[in-house]
RNA sequence: GCCGAAAUAGCUCAAUUGGUAGAGCAACUGACUUGUAAUCAGUAGGUUACGGGUUCAAGUCCUGUUUUCGGCACCA
């Protein structure tokens, strides 16, 4: 539960900090010229014109001795009420501060905050003295284009974070190191799980276990969608240009598709499945009586995405959307929509994930369709998130341009959410590519689409995985289900290697360590690989016709009959634990 | 793509002001035959990301490229 009282308190404290940062630097670098300096979710940043100069990561340890020099002076922080003139004539040499009083309401009263010789424009509230504003730290410095508009110049910003007690900041910091042990592109490494390779940046290579991994939770995504009633298809992932054309993407997308010519034609990779699913519907005629119609597809498609974008298996050029083109009727929107929620927060629920869920509606320009269609596909997704009892972020005008859509987003190890699942309602292709189906008095007409993934990216929704479980996989997931040590190879290893058998042909994903290594080398092993079950087979278990095992995050040893830990395990994969 | 940082053995990291590229783990060989997070000894492993330059001498300095990381922009 978060105190709203002492969270403002820290914002307010955060903000004077982001105050102190700029007086700072003020001082440091007189010709600076300063932009806006908010208050985050994680402490504040301010953004900074310093002409040629850059500010280097090294340079953010002199900013910080500037700051506590300030702090200790304890200058008091003085508000300044100014009328639009007075505003304007105080920062007549300041280009950005003059952009911010020209944008505000000429009635309005603007305040300005001072402290020493150093004067912000600023709506406050401030601490009052600079003496307050003592556990910071500054963590990272970085470009960030004037107005978030990349046809603009680029300022330099600084991030940092501001507490009550220095201990807050360790504590904070620390938090981050332990977060970074959950990355998944470190625990990827580790645990052998995929890896990525210079020759093809943004393109993943599957190991053996990821792909095992990967291998169990397509079976998954295949089961569940079948007891929702969905068919699958597979459509090819390289399609001529003409197809490219009808759907729109040759024009809108060109320059981030993988584009080949072959005997003069021109050909793309898909970066998307939709056109291929619209081909598909447009096979055999279709019948309101097959409605909703739920097509789904694991399809792979290429993105050529910003060089800057990349980042792990969040962000690649190649990954597989689990897709599924849903045709109804406009009367089956909300439904459908509930039925998509409910479905979606099942998925969700089994892998204990939490996430925000963001309504986006028409962009104000470019957009297609009529307004009434759109407010009509606005209500249906707003009234469905209603219905379905879950609450959802308003993002005005941030929908494709194509049709509203409903996001789910999911947080990663450092709280950067990734957009994951997605239901968007599409009012574009079925236009384009003409699709019908005869209606109950035998009209053809005009089928709704929409489109839908729930792990969004396989590769993404399997990044968020590896970093929630921190690599340690519940047993249906896990690569390695049970990992067998003989205590000694002499002895052991022929009963190891019946076990072996018998798990094996129980469905059981088992290893044998037969090495000759020390018992506690492979045990240290096995719990570095986070396995769930590790056996430890000896005389005991060899002459009782049993098994012990250690489960991974506990030290005890259980002894267990062969059946009966057979029954445990696959229970356990039922269950999905 | 933009701003900043980084790249040394399979992995994790050293290498003083420019002066013989090292260690631990992993791999391989041998000994040890072991009951719950590293047995011992030995062997091999490198055009220091790639190219160009400065210098008597470059992992180290300059420069171009590639890739990665943190942000920004983008995300059908």
């Amino acid at each position: 539960m978060i105190n709203i009282k002492e969270s403002e308190q820290l914002n307010t404290l955060n903000h004077s900090c982001a105050h102190l940062l700029a007086h700072a630097i003020k001082n440091l670098y007189p010709e600076a010229l300063f932009w806006v300096g908010p208050v985050i979710t994680e402490g504040f940043y301010y953004d900074i014109d310093l002409g040629n100069v850059a500010i280097k990561e090294e340079d953010l340890e002199k900013i910080e001795r500037e700051m506590k020099k300030i702090s200790k002076k304890n200058r008091k922080i003085v508000r300044i009420e100014l009328s639009k003139e007075e505003a304007l004539d105080m920062f007549k040499d300041d280009q950005y501060k003059l952009d911010l009083i020209n944008n505000m309401e000429d009635s309005n009263i603007i305040t300005a905050y001072k402290q020493d010789d150093f004067i912000d424009l600023c709506r406050g509230p401030h601490v009052e003295y600079t003496k307050e504003i003592k556990y910071f730290k500054l963590l990272k410095v970085s470009g960030a284009y004037f107005k978030g508009d990349s046809k603009n110049k680029m300022l330099q910003r600084i991030y940092g974070i501001c507490f009550n007690e220095e201990k807050e900041v360790e504590e904070y910091l620390n938090m981050v190191e332990e977060a970074k042990k959950r990355d998944h592109r470190k625990l990827g490494k580790e645990l052998g799980l995929f890896t990525m390779c210079e020759y093809g940046p943004g393109f993943p290579f599957w190991l053996p276990k990821g792909m095992t991994f990967r291998r169990k939770l397509e079976e998954f995504w295949y089961k569940e969608h079948e007891k929702e009633g969905y068919k699958f298809i597979n459509t090819p992932i390289m399609l001529n240009r003409e197809l490219w054309e009808t759907s729109g993407h040759w024009f809108n997308y060109r320059e981030n598709m993988y584009t080949s010519s072959i005997e003069d034609k021109d050909f793309a990779i898909k970066p998307m499945n939709c056109p291929g699913g619209m081909l598909a519907y447009k096979n055999e005629l279709h019948s309101y009586k097959e409605f909703p119609l739920r097509i789904g597809e694991l399809g792979l498609v290429h993105r050529h995405e910003a060089s800057g974008a990349l980042s792990g298996l969040f962000r690649v050029r190649m990954f597989t959307q689990d897709d599924a083109h849903i045709f109804m009727t406009e009367e089956q929107i909300e439904s459908e929509v509930i039925n998509l929620i409910n479905f979606f927060d099942r998925v969700y629920d089994i892998f204990n994930l939490e996430y925000t869920i963001e309504l986006s509606t028409r962009p104000e320009e470019k957009y297609i369709g009529n307004i009434e269609i759109w407010d009509k596909a606005e209500k249906a997704l707003a009234d469905a998130c209603n219905n379905a009892g879950k609450e959802y972020i308003l993002n005005p005008g941030d929908g494709a341009f194509y049709g509203p859509k409903l996001d789910f987003h999911i947080k990663d190890s450092l709280g950067r959410t990734w957009q994951c699942g997605t239901i968007q309602l599409d009012m574009n292709l079925p236009e384009r590519f003409d699709l019908t189906y005869v209606s109950e008095n035998g009209e053809k007409k005009r089928p709704v689409m929409l489109h839908r993934v729930i792990f969004g990216s396989v590769e993404r929704f399997i990044g968020i995985l590896i970093e929630h479980y921190a690599g340690a996989f519940p047993l249906w997931l896990s690569p390695i289900q049970v990992n067998i040590i003989p205590v000694n190879n002499k002895y052991h290893l022929e009963y190891s290697k019946k076990l072996k058998k018998l798990l094996f042909d129980s469905d059981i994903r088992v290893e044998l360590d037969d090495r000759e290594e020390k018992l506690g080398y492979k045990m240290r092993e096995s719990q570095m690989y986070k396995n769930p079950y590790t056996l430890i087979i000896g005389d005991k278990e060899l002459n009782d016709n049993t098994i012990s095992y250690r489960k991974y995050g506990t030290e005890e040893t259980i002894t267990l009959g062969v059946d009966e830990f057979i029954v445990l395990l696959n229970s356990q994969v039922n269950e999905k634990k």
